[in-house]
DNA sequence: TCTTTACGGTACTGGCCGTACCTTAGTTGT
DNA sequence: ACAACTAAGGTACGGCCAGTACCGTAAAGA
C-alpha cells in the first residue's frame, strides 16, 4: 500500500520489519486493539502477513511489540515539595492511562489473560518499576522532614498511584477528574505517609 | 443434547430461558468467557442459536446475564475488632476473585470495553456497593474507639479492598498471599484509619 | 378448531487467525 | 559473473465463530 521506493525494490530484513511495526502502531492507535488484523497490518505495511508470522508467533505479541513503542517515560517531578511531587506524577499518570494507551494496555492485559509472561516488562509491570519512582520522592520528602521514614515502603509509597489506577480499573475510559487526584492525596496518601499514628493505648 | 422430558415435548418461554442460562453458566465455569460459544452453549441447552439471540442480542449480553448467576455475597464479618473484620474482608475478597469468577468478572469487564453499561449493576461496581460494607464495619469501630471519625469516607475507607483488587490487576490469576493481605492492614489500612497525624506546623 | 407465537433445524455470510505452498527478488559466497 | 541460498510476495486455504435468514412445526390461546 505504500512502499517507498515503489517499483522494483523489495525491502527485507529490518527495514521490513519496522515498516510491519509502524503499521502495527497505527493501526492500534486508530482501531485499538481489537481491530488490529493481521490482514489490515500486513496491507498498511504493504506486505502479507507471511512477513509477519516470519516475524512475531501470533497477534497478541504482534500487538505487545507495537504497544511497546507506545509507552513512555516521563521526567521525574521535583517540586522542592511532597505534596506537589505527588500530584504531579498522578496527573502524569491519568494523562497516561485516560489517552488511548491506556485502553490498548488494558486490552492487552486482558488478552494476555493475566498470565503475562509476554507483557512482564512493559513498564507499569513488575511492581519495582512502579514503586522506584516513588520511593525516590518520598526519599527526597524523607530528607525534608515532610514524610515519616516508616513510608520509605513499596506498599505504602505506591498507595496513591494504585488508588488512582483503581479509578480505571472500575469506572472505564474517561479521565478521572482532578479533585479525585487531589482528594487521594489530601485525604489518604498525605496523612498516611506523614507521620505514623502510634498503637492505640 | 439433554432435553428433560425427551420425546413429543418443546420447552418455551421461560423454561426454555432457564435451560439457556444454566448452559451458559456451566460453559463458564468450565471454559471461561473466551470459551463462551453461542453454538456450545445451544447445543448444551439441548436448542439452537435462535432461542439465544431472541433472548440476547450478542455474547456480551449473555455472558453477563450468566455471570450474574454466580456473584455471591458473603455476610458482612462483625468479630469485636476492627482488625478482625478487615481481615476477614479482604480474605473473603481474595477468595472470590482468586476462584474462576474473578477470572471472568475480569474477562467481561475487559469485553465490554470500559463502558460498562452493561455490567453497570454488578455488584462490585458502582462504588457505593464496594465501599458500604467498609463503612459499617468502620463505623463500629468508631464506635468502639477503635478508628477515627474521618476514616468514614468512601475514599479512605476502601483503601485496603482497592489494595488487593490491584494485586489481581497487576499481577494475573491466582490468589495474592496471605501476607500480602496481612501487609496491606499493618502497614497502610490500620495505620491510616486509626488516628490522623495532624498537619506539621 | 383455528390462529398466533415461538421453538427447532439448517444453511449461510462474513470476518479473522493461522498455515501451506509456490514463485520471485535480493544477498552472499566463490 | 554466476550459482546457491535466503527471505519476500502472492494466493489460497482450513477452521472457528458471531450473527442472520428461512422455513417447517409444535405449543398456547381464543
Amino acid at each position: 500500500m505504500e512502499r517507498p521506493g515503489a517499483g522494483g525494490t523489495r525491502r527485507r530484513g529490518a527495514a521490513l520489519e519496522e515498516a510491519i511495526l509502524r503499521a502495527a502502531v497505527d493501526e492500534l492507535t486508530e482501531s485499538g486493539y481489537a481491530g488490529l488484523t493481521m490482514d489490515k497490518v500486513a496491507a498498511r505495511a504493504g506486505t502479507n502477513k507471511n512477513a509477519i508470522y516470519r516475524r512475531w508467533p501470533n497477534r497478541l505479541a504482534l500487538g505487545i511489540a507495537a504497544y511497546r513503542r507506545l509507552a513512555t517515560t516521563a521526567p521525574l517531578p521535583d517540586t522542592g515539595e511532597l505534596r506537589g511531587d505527588v500530584l504531579e506524577l498522578l496527573r502524569q499518570a491519568n494523562r497516561n492511562w485516560s489517552s488511548p494507551y491506556g485502553v490498548i494496555l488494558r486490552d492487552l492485559l486482558a488478552a494476555s489473560g493475566g498470565a503475562s509472561e509476554l507483557l512482564a516488562q512493559t513498564q507499569e509491570q513488575s511492581g519495582d518499576a512502579t514503586a522506584a519512582p516513588w520511593l525516590i520522592i518520598l526519599g527526597r520528602a524523607v530528607a525534608r522532614g515532610e514524610a515519616s521514614p516508616e513510608a520509605l515502603h513499596p506498599r505504602v509509597a505506591t498507595v496513591a498511584i494504585v488508588l488512582l489506577r483503581n479509578e480505571f480499573v472500575v469506572r472505564g475510559v474517561p479521565a478521572a477528574p482532578d479533585e479525585v487526584i487531589v482528594e487521594i492525596v489530601d485525604e489518604v496518601y498525605l496523612p498516611l505517609v506523614r507521620r505514623r499514628a502510634p498503637l492505640p493505648s
